[in-house]
RNA sequence: GCCCCCAUCGUCUAGCGGCCUAGGACACCGCCCUUUCACGGCGGCGGCACGGGUUCGAAUCCCGUUGGGGGUACCA
């Protein structure tokens, strides 16, 4: 082993003119959260918009917490919102495999040049015995690793071995300040002697994040580091190793870093994985559509203009720099992230919208595999009426449910009772209604001739206020006191369940007291 | 404790020294439209954390305070 030395600072650095190839790289750890989204989209929106390349890395180097189904979600994730990407998992590229879990064999190489070189060192003190010397010597005990075992000679090392213990490896972290300018928040120093040596192997061997990350970043040519503010402190360390890797020939240069703000969840705490919105599928399954929670997402810390928090994936990629992130948190707001999505539902071409309402009235078990032709035509006539009326696909679906079931199987919302005005006068509208809707002949049950009727015989008729006389109706027709336009859905619902409706509601009216 | 980050309406933000008596969006409250609910339109409420500087001039620059967050693992 050679003497111990600093790595040289001075590595080559990215510029605007060197090819962006950035990088997501998740640990498939449980459900995919819309923070790590957010990062995901962030790294490809600027390898979009600079013509660079998006890598997709798995970091899965803890077996005790990492899972193939989580792993799985990721990329059902990502294919969802549109998120692909150049090299990675599943399409391949020039520097695999992409899983760390399959690349420990460079890991060990890089490990001997390390050692080699001294930048790293074999360290035998436990947690418990660093804590200790810390209060023997009258030291907080939470000030972190002491450096103790830096300069072990090869007796005390073996009299270790003899003991049992195998060492972990630890790389030595030169004593100087250490700067670098963030894309998001600047120029950021740390202190010489605020980052203590780190652990890069475990004593079985076995690499850690600190090790595997900045040398796939090296040995992948990734030019900008976009990830979030929780590793901006192992920024330092990061960076230190880096030196260390050009030193032995791993690296070519240092990547430019940006540390992406937390998304929050309420009060002001970084939204947890705990919190059922951080789950990006709970908002797929309400009726989030992508470019809804895409446009959503991308306005936590950026922003395209003082006055359009609307855009499409198209403008986001034409726009996006992440030099134009902002450093501070941002807190998930569910309401706000529906508003968008309902201009985003408003946007879509009617045909596209009633497609993407199959998936959520399968959900609701409302039609099966295949639509019938029944129930493509209903589908058909109660897409547009719902449209301009909902935030979620969700909502949709179950507006419009009315539709698809039998009417004998009709629930009537307890509440559709309320608010219809006396008892009397609500029979007494519902036989009217009855009435003149009976007189209208299959071939006249249209939109126009069905509300002619109907107002000719309440608002005429019974001089009553539109929103009791037709509450009375809709409450008999949908089952519920909000229903999408009620002449239009009597229509497509056809006469005889519409009568028949009408008939069973008046029915229950008379039963309750 | 130590290190680092952050600080404009309730929330997300525009603002990068004079265009700001601070703009937009969501939420909220009115009104209009209206067959419900929405959509749409109009209006309203509401903010530069505090204290020092620098400057002719500060939301914008600097320092401090306070507050919030993260890190300080043989997790990532």
């Amino acid at each position: 082993m050679t003497t111990p030395v600093a790595p040289p600072k001075d590595i080559p650095a990215v510029d605007a003119s060197t090819p962006v190839r950035v990088r997501f790289c998740p640990s498939p750890t449980g459900l995919p959260h819309v923070g790590l989204i957010r990062t995901a989209l962030f790294n490809w929106a600027y390898a979009r918009h600079t013509g660079g390349k998006l890598i997709f890395r798995i970091e899965d180097t803890d077996a005790a917490r990492d899972s193939e189904e989580s792993y799985q979600m990721l990329l059902e994730a990502l294919r969802w919102l549109g998120i692909d990407w150049d090299e990675g998992v599943e399409v391949g590229g020039p520097h695999g495999p992409y899983r760390q879990s399959q690349r420990d064999d460079m890991y060990q190489d890089v490990l001997v040049k390390l050692k080699e070189a001294g930048f790293v060192y074999e360290a035998f003190s436990s947690p418990e015995e660093v804590e200790e010397r810390h209060k023997a010597a009258g030291r907080d005990p939470k000030l972190g690793y002491d450096n103790y075992d830096r300069e072990l000679t090869e007796e005390q090392k073996e009299a270790f071995r003899a003991e049992g213990r195998e060492p972990v490896l630890r790389f030595r972290m030169p004593e100087e300040d250490i700067t670098f300018t963030d894309l998001v928040r600047g120029e950021i120093t740390f202190g010489a002697g605020s980052t203590p040596d780190f652990v890069v192997a475990r004593a079985n061997g076995k690499p850690l994040y600190t090790l595997v990350n900045p040398v796939d970043d090296a040995l992948m040519e990734i030019t900008h580091v976009l990830r979030g503010e929780d590793l901006l402190s192992s920024t330092p360390r990061q960076i230190a190793l880096y030196r260390a890797l050009h030193a032995v020939g791993v690296a070519s240069h240092m990547p430019a870093f940006a540390h992406l703000p937390y998304v929050m969840g309420e009060g002001s705490k970084k939204l947890s994985k705990r919190d059922p919105e951080s789950n990006l599928f709970l908002h797929r399954d309400r009726g989030f559509i992508r470019e809804g929670l895409l446009n959503y997402l991308a306005l936590l810390g950026w922003s395209l203009s003082a006055d359009e928090d609307v855009f499409t994936v198209e403008q986001l990629v034409e726009n996006f720099d992440v030099a134009d992130v902002l450093g501070n948190p941002a807190r998930f707001d569910v309401k706000k992230a529906e508003a968008i999505n309902g201009t985003h539902i408003r946007r879509l071409e009617a045909q596209d919208f009633r497609d993407r309402l199959v998936p959520y009235l399968q959900q609701l078990e409302l039609v099966g595999e295949e639509l019938t032709e029944r129930q493509g035509a209903l589908l058909d006539g109660a897409a547009p009426l719902v449209q301009e009326r909902i935030a979620l696909l969700a909502e949709g679906a179950d507006m419009m449910a009315f539709l698809f079931v039998a009417d004998e199987e009709l629930e009537i919302d307890s509440k559709a009772f309320s608010g219809l005005g006396e008892k009397e006068v609500v029979l007494e509208t519902l036989d009217a209604s009855t009435a003149a809707l009976e007189r209208l002949g299959e071939a006249e049950w249209t939109t126009e001739k069905i509300e002619e009727a109907l107002r000719e015989a309440l608002i005429e008729g019974m001089e009553l206020k539109p929103r009791k006389a037709f509450g009375a109706v809709r409450s008999a027709v949908s089952g519920r006191k909000v229903s999408p336009p009620l002449f239009e859905s009597m229509e497509l619902l056809g006469r005889g369940s519409s009568l028949a409706r009408l008939a069973h509601f008046r029915a229950e009216v008379v039963a309750r007291d």
